[in-house]
RNA sequence: GCUGCUGUGGCUCAGUCGGUAGAGCGUCACAUUGGUAAUGUGGAGGUCACGAGUUCGAUUCUCGUCAGCAGCUCCA
């Protein structure tokens, strides 16, 4: 057995342990018990009980948990038919349905531990409980579920359980979420002074000074490489009449997504909604004038800010907001630019996330089964985007998840994996055979006559919103040089630096360094203290000494280490360099 | 939206078994003239999220609203 069956065995099987110390604590006749599957750090079970489960409970569970596996009871598979297997759950409507809707010749089988607790299951499980008497284990929390997903059937109380073969391995994985809970961009944004929420604007992020001096440089980073891909960034209206919402679909399919704002008649007639994706006005923007082939492909790139309107209970910091601003493009191109063009977004894409340092994967989504527009068309399209991924990772090292396509045409996803190894959706690359249909897009192809062309919607970052919180998380804060939002935090020692201080604060700007200085009465370890917490990249003190020979006393981020007597021309070059370069580390030595 | 939890000065949190609140940090003032992560003293700052109910009296109890957090995808 390898570790992950190992795994799957015995989370399972304790799965049914505590079910059956759920049954023990609460009374068999009191609990309806639903499923117990495994999940990727332990396994969960569903519920209805007598009251809720809270924290104070935990404990309790646990202990009950432990006291049965001491009980070294064995585990008995037996084969039932449907009509034993129906009897014997009679009393459970949950089991009940699931034996219901198993096919005619699915084997039941149903596992009994000890001699009192029976449940449905197709194993496998350990065959006495003492094989888990090593496990470690520990619930996380309990929380509302739907029977199977719906929200119309029963509400049950979900118990999550952390398990992992031994006392290490769990100890390792709660460390990891103490880790992942330290570096909650939801945290450390407001402590950085990065951005901030407020009530009468849910889901809208508030960019602070420092914060939004971070999110320029991210964007002035992304302008200039896709300025380099030929590119032409156009800024559009953020509200629409509905017309062109009735035009695009998004009415009919995506309004209840929409914040919508009335005009002035009295009814909806002449509602407008702010716009919740930039595609439309792109495509106003290419409508404005004839296009022959010889323009295409004409790619409009975007980052105005859109609002999505979202359930109450979806918005999560800036991973799930209701305004944010996409890395956005739409390209209009022919047919048979499809291939190169994907092949160069996913350029652009390597591009972008190599300079964070972050891994992705690429998945393929195919044609649904409600798929709009030509067959054929999506036959090519799809080919294409298979043949780009394999030259690109090699047959076979993508995901491909049929059907999951959107109805109007075949995507490509990315997803990237931070330095804790969570996974994060991010970019998105999607053909469009159906938008250019409903605007009646036209370009006149090289033989005179009027072709339709193609639209892809990509977003690389996918949100600025999202990913910045995910960078927040991946370097906790302690962003790369050229995206700081401070790069240096000035230090003068005693009031009389400060002359000198503004020198270097002046000279540092003006090589587009962003510095920041604090010119109070005060002491110095008390500023040094201040740039530390805010992550500033280099904190550079200066006294006598340096104000005597034109230098800098460096304090490098994260390495312990002052660099004294830097002059100020290397340090200034430093400086350049990492900006121009995008460098990752902060460079520890100045050498001129 | 649903289930559960939470909401006390800018931040982190204590407290009130119902009699309108306290600490540390931050902030401000004054003193301190400092060499790489917290100098000292003093002051200001709160309708205890909002609304209603119960009560002589509510920040505390009840209900509602708003916002936040965790989950609602992993299929015996």
């Amino acid at each position: 057995m390898n570790r992950e069956e190992y795994l799957e065995v015995y989370r399972h099987s304790l799965s049914h342990i505590l079910a059956k110390a759920v049954i023990e604590i609460f009374g068999k006749d009191q609990v309806q018990y639903a499923i117990g599957p495994q999940i990727s750090d332990g396994f969960y079970y569903d519920f209805t009980l007598p009251r809720t489960v809270r924290q104070e409970d935990f404990e309790m569970i646990e202990n009950k948990m432990r006291e049965i596996l001491k009980r070294k009871e064995a585990w008995t598979r037996k084969e039932v038919s449907r009509e034993e297997a129906l009897k014997l759950f009679a009393d459970q409507k949950f089991k009940t349905e699931l034996i219901e809707d198993l096919p005619e010749d699915e084997l039941i089988t149903i596992y009994t531990t000890g001699d009192d607790f029976v449940d449905l299951c197709r194993g496998p499980h350990v065959d006495n409980s003492q094989e888990l008497l090593g496990a470690a284990f520990k619930i996380k929390s309990v929380s509302g579920a739907y029977w199977r997903g719906d929200e119309n059937r029963d509400s049950l109380q979900r118990i999550y359980v952390y398990a992992f073969p031994d006392k290490a391995q769990l100890k390792a994985h709660l460390d990891l979420i103490r880790e992942a809970m330290e570096r909650d961009h939801k945290k450390l944004g407001p402590q950085l002074d990065l951005f901030m929420f407020d009530p009468t604007a849910p889901g809208m992020p508030y960019w602070l000074p420092r914060g939004w001096k971070l999110f320029n440089a991210l964007l002035s980073y992304w302008r200039d490489v896709h300025e380099l891909h030929g590119y032409q960034e156009i800024s559009a209206p953020v509200i629409n009449n509905k017309s062109l919402w009735e035009t695009s679909g998004h009415w009919g399919h995506y309004k209840e997504n929409m914040f919508l704002i009335p005009g002035t008649a009295e009814d909806e007639s002449d509602y407008y909604a702010a716009k919740p994706m930039n595609c439309p006005n792109a495509i106003m923007v290419y409508k404005r004038q004839m296009r022959s082939y010889k323009d295409l492909p004409l790619r409009f790139s975007e980052t105005d800010v859109i609002h999505r309107k979202e359930k109450s209970g979806e918005l999560n910091g800036l991973f799930r907001v209701q305004m944010f601003r996409q890395d956005d493009d739409h390209t209009l191109l022919m047919h048979s630019q499809i291939r190169d063009e994907i092949n160069d977004i996913m350029d652009i894409a390597e591009e972008l996330y190599g300079t964070f340092g972050l891994d992705y994967m690429a998945e393929l989504s195919t044609r649904p089964d409600d798929y709009m527009g030509d067959i054929e068309l999506w036959n090519q399209a799809e080919a294409s985007l298979k043949e780009i991924l394999d030259a690109k990772y090699g047959e076979g090292n993508y995901e491909i998840n049929e059907g999951d396509g959107a109805f109007y045409g075949p995507k490509i996803d990315l997803k990237m994996r931070d330095a804790l190894g969570r996974e994060w959706q991010m970019g998105t690359i999607q053909l469009d055979f159906q938008l250019p249909l409903n605007f009646d897009l036209k370009y006149t192809a090289a033989d005179g006559t009027m072709k339709q062309p193609v639209m892809i919607h990509r977003a690389l970052f996918g949100s600025f919103e999202r990913f910045i919180g995910i960078l927040i998380e991946n370097f906790k804060g302690a962003f790369p040089f050229w995206m700081s939002p401070y790069q240096v935090g000035v230090v003068p020692i005693r009031p009389e630096h400060n002359e000198y201080a503004a020198k270097v604060v002046e000279a540092l700007r003006k090589s587009r360094i962003r510095a920041e200085v604090d010119y109070e009465d005060e002491n110095m370890k008390v500023k040094i203290k201040k740039y530390k917490t805010y992550k500033d990249p280099y904190i550079v003190v200066v006294g006598d000494k340096e104000a005597q020979e034109n230098s800098v006393s460096v304090n490098i981020r994260g390495m312990n280490k002052t660099v004294q007597g830097v002059p100020l021309d290397t340090f200034l070059a430093v400086c350049r360099r990492l900006n121009e370069e995008h460098t990752l580390e902060l460079a520890d030595s100045f050498e001129a």
